[in-house]
DNA sequence: AAAAATACTATATATTTATACAGTATAAAA
DNA sequence: TTTTATACTGTATAAATATATAGTATTTTT
């Protein structure tokens, strides 16, 4: 399968919020009040390279007849649970799966890939403790401010992602810790997903 | 809740087939030619029953803006979220249903009877955030220091709780705000359910 | 170097769609 | 007995919506 584009994946995502959170797809004037677009073509000629990709179909004349494709079970997903324990090992790789748990998809506004089990005290400051689990959707598209799940060369970390040209700010929620500074010029780094929720056990 | 009459049971029906095998909810139309009706406010007014009744929820001024009501999801046990609102009010009434989420029993240590949503800022200090949902476990048994859901003469408020003899704290993890001591000589107390859990929605 | 895909603004319009209003008729509840 | 809910037909229309067309500009592919 082709990739997306990140303004795809942006109008992706926005469909599956809508749905999840109205229960309907959304209009193209919906796509483009929340992605900022001026034109309602903006968002047809998305959805239409969408459907060239054969990510979502579109039921031509009818309102909000955009479905995605091989939507996985509605009801009820099992979805793993990734363990942050050595460097470079934030994969969806078996080795790395704790467990499983069942929540419903709908409790999030984004679809849920994966739990990250959080560790260190590196967010503390903002109500990310140890081995809360962090929900992650899968996306390498995010804003600045996001929590994100970065790989850089040497480690994966889970902190608030903030880019400016070339240089990207990985903050954490503890004065205690420092910022990390990459320069993409010199040095890699990969958005893997970004927190749209978090559960915790006590 | 009120039993739907047959035609409103087909009408929920025909709305359930349609999501289902066009991933979209159904317009007036398209119900009256699946159920033979030959005028579209046959269709409407059964929409409005079922909104009465509170099964389904339609969005005005929007195509095809109808979606079903707390739908049960095949695994995993459906707990209400409990809005904590005015002074003692978190009861399981369905008044104070604010909706209700699929999650599996067994992700947290013990049962979880529902899940309350936090007001206030009076638990920041350990990570529990406004419109945080947190999970309640029923019962009138604690240790101290528990997360506990406490109704006071006045109030239902979360706090940590301890006790000494006649005498009860309620503390909260902020120290802008006051510890709560009551006297069970003059005052009455009661326990509702501890917190085992959190949910949070980013 | 040319073609195709991406990424939009801007405008227009036919069609879809929700929704109101006016009726008719029957059954159930107050 | 009167009201309320159910169960429709039939007509009308404002608003919502898909979708076409005409551009501009940049990037990617061939």
């Amino acid at each position: 399968m082709k990739d997306l584009t990140a303004q795809q994946s942006k109008v992706l995502n926005c469909i599956e919020e809508s749905i999840n959170k109205t229960g309907f797809p959304p209009t193209r004037a919906e796509i483009c009040q929340k992605l900022g677009f001026k034109s309602p073509n903006a968002a047809e000629s998305h959805l239409r390279a969408l459907e060239k990709k054969n990510i979502i179909s579109i039921a031509g004349g009818s309102s909000r007849g955009i479905s995605i494709k091989n939507k996985k079970s509605s009801s009820g997903a099992s979805i793993p649970v990734i363990g942050l324990v050595a460097a470079g090992s934030a994969t969806l790789a078996s080795e790395n799966i704790e467990r499983e748990i069942n929540v419903d998809p709908s409790l999030f506004s984004r679809n849920v890939d994966y739990f990250l089990k959080v560790k260190g005290l590196s967010m503390i400051e903002d109500g990310i403790y140890e081995d809360d689990l962090v929900a992650i959707h899968k996306t390498n598209d995010f804003k600045n401010g996001d929590l994100a799940v970065v790989r850089t060369e040497d480690d994966v970390t889970l902190k608030y992602i903030f880019k400016e040209n070339h240089k990207l700010l990985l903050k954490p929620a503890n004065k205690d810790f420092d910022p990390i500074h990459i320069d993409l010029r010199n040095e890699s780094a990969e958005v893997e997903g970004i927190g749209i929720g978090l559960i915790r056990k006590n």
